[in-house]
DNA sequence: CTGAAAGCGCTTACAG
DNA sequence: CTGAAAGCGCTTACAG
């Protein structure tokens, strides 16, 4: 090694003897030499601080140990979304359980021809696409390619490839349901932006469940917005319009249903008692609003582990997958949500009710 | 490509020329080849859907255009921490913009010698330490090592490496000053988890801006809690004993002044009127907490960033930098922080008052 | 038990 | 303008 780092071949001279052997106690394989020899090597090692080299290792192997994350639409903040980092956190923990490392392949836009250059190079071995957006040319590559791979968050339902999603559409239909026997009838709803399949289906699950329970929502309950706080305050300013006025109202994220709070506070509408709050998500800013937020939580990270798992067994096996794993929402009940009550709001002492039923976590 | 992904040979064997000539048309060397040669090439790499494996190219290249992020003490949940999920969001946005990929290499444990494995073995062209913990072995290591490297976020103040961090100290003095101009004197203080250097410089600071204005901040004014919003809650409820009672506490980080808000709103303790609450980090949560919680904004994404454009330089430029990149927290005013006033709140109608001072943001 | 040789897929002098 | 050859650092049959 003149002036570089130390390669087998150094320790193999270092040792006295051949590279083969030196791979051969450096992977434990048995029976190939004697004790004597393998202490030798292994001094060698030490004493020249070697490092097998993974690059080579990957070469004549074809494996890099290496899983791809893809993300499209990188523009600016990207895992300052919780989503996509707590997507990531379980991926991550998961690889690292199983002997992975994580490659974050982030694309500008979302180029198929781009992300081929990035993942069908010999660098990961299996890609996971984070949460596609509607219509992603990516999904149609992702179809097609022959990677072990999987879509991990909201993707069509006829996709044929692995994917794993909550059940956008279920826990909203569900949630409504309650909602409903909880005495509402006229449920508003601020939707999501239309390019994401999620708010497509929480969208879905709102109207279903109305229509199962035999109301007819009309076009005025539904706002949309873009999953941002101000946007909810938008919404929630238009609703308040509406008459006859609304007694619930869903979120398709706790983002704005957190907007929808404060324009609600200011106006001096109270929350529960005038009119319920449902969120999506459960993300942590929804636990510490006032009043707390009840939401559907979305189990992020686990989507992450079951994701990885899918890839590497596909990896490991050889064997493409093509299943959907979907996990169940789960209503987190905290104190924005109450049962239906004709009675107009004692206003004048909201803060000593208001402490009076709030919840300990 | 018998069965398998095409290789340069392929390539080359379809066209009717060299390796070394499709090498030259793919780098674009100008003069090296014909138009008709480079069309001919161009056109087998079409037909072949060739894409070059970049593991050979890292190989003879010994560059992999790769940053690696090594994170230490990974058990569980770790990217769910907002402050590491922004951090690697400014380093990937800064890789993504100077064509680098980026390696998360995550650490079960402190382990030098498992982390050189990962790191020292071609696989990264240099690596980002992400907010090492106290005492934390592998800031030797990284002193040590030859690779290029940066530490993001708080480390020892006479490390022999580059590294980008907040002005821990320094914002936590003039906020505290500011503090004092507003009047406090009785000022109490939640701190962090000594084993983070950033709870220990913030500590410091609050230390000495007592000093410096000439108060002697009693022990009993300090309590410590480990970053969670229970902790945060127990602190206060220990605080709220003391006797005589402070007017204004400043908060290590958000997620404990936020649950310091809960306690004193549960006990009808007016926040800001009785006792102003400063908060630092600036999460997402502390601006729709209620009151909205004044705090310290801390660049997070910036300082990914710059450690990605430290690190890069020193790849590029083969020159190792050993500088220290600080920058100043800001200051968010909200509405968790008023003068001190001595008159006692006036409890009969607090939602309105608190209403009226309410800010839009 | 041990080692010489071929090869992974590319790039880089170098010679023509 | 073009190509044969050596080599990046490792692994894997294969022969002894």
């Amino acid at each position: 090694m003149p002036g570089g780092t130390p390669t087998i071949k150094d320790v193999a001279e270092r040792a006295g003897v051949s590279v083969t052997t030196v791979t051969n106690v450096l992977h434990g394989r048995g029976g190939r030499f004697s004790e004597e020899t393998r202490e030798r090597v292994m001094q060698a090692v030490e004493e020249l601080g070697y490092r097998p080299n993974q690059i080579a290792r990957s070469l004549v192997r074809r494996r890099s140990h290496t899983l791809g994350v893809v993300v499209e639409h990188f523009r600016g903040a990207l895992l300052g979304n919780p989503y996509y980092s707590t997507l990531l956190d379980g991926i991550l923990a998961e690889a690292v359980r199983s002997g992975y490392q994580l490659k974050i392949i982030a694309l500008e836009r979302p180029d198929p021809s781009h992300a081929r250059l990035s993942i069908e190079d010999g660098s990961v071995d299996g890609a996971i696409l984070a949460a596609p957006l509607y219509g992603s040319p990516l999904l149609r590559w992702f179809e097609e390619c022959h990677i072990p791979r999987v879509v991990a968050g909201s993707s069509p339902h006829d996709l044929r490839a692995a994917c794993v999603d909550v059940d956008d559409e279920g826990s909203v239909y569900a949630a409504v349901q309650w909602l409903i026997r909880l005495g509402h009838r006229r449920i508003a709803f601020i939707g999501g932006p239309t390019n994401y399949w999620s708010a497509q289906q929480r969208e879905r699950g709102y109207l279903r469940a109305l229509h199962d329970a035999g109301i007819t929502p009309t076009s005025h309950w539904i706002r949309r917005g873009n999953y941002s706080t101000l946007s909810g305050r938008q919404a929630m300013e238009k609703l308040l319009q509406v008459r006859p006025a609304f007694s619930a109202v869903v979120c398709c994220n706790d983002w704005m249903a957190l907007g929808a709070l404060e324009v609600l506070r200011r106006r001096g509408v109270l929350v529960p008692d005038d009119i319920s709050v449902l969120g999506f998500d459960d993300v942590e800013a929804a636990a510490v609003a006032s009043p707390p937020l009840t939401t559907i939580r979305q189990p992020v990270r686990e989507i992450g582990i079951a994701s990885a798992q899918l890839l590497i067994r596909q990896i490991e096996s050889g064997q493409p997958a093509t299943e959907r794993v979907i996990f169940p929402g789960e209503l987190v009940q905290r104190d924005s949500v109450m049962p239906y009550s004709a009675e107009p709001s004692d206003r004048a002492k909201p803060l000593r009710r208001l402490r009076s039923r709030r919840r300990r976590r």
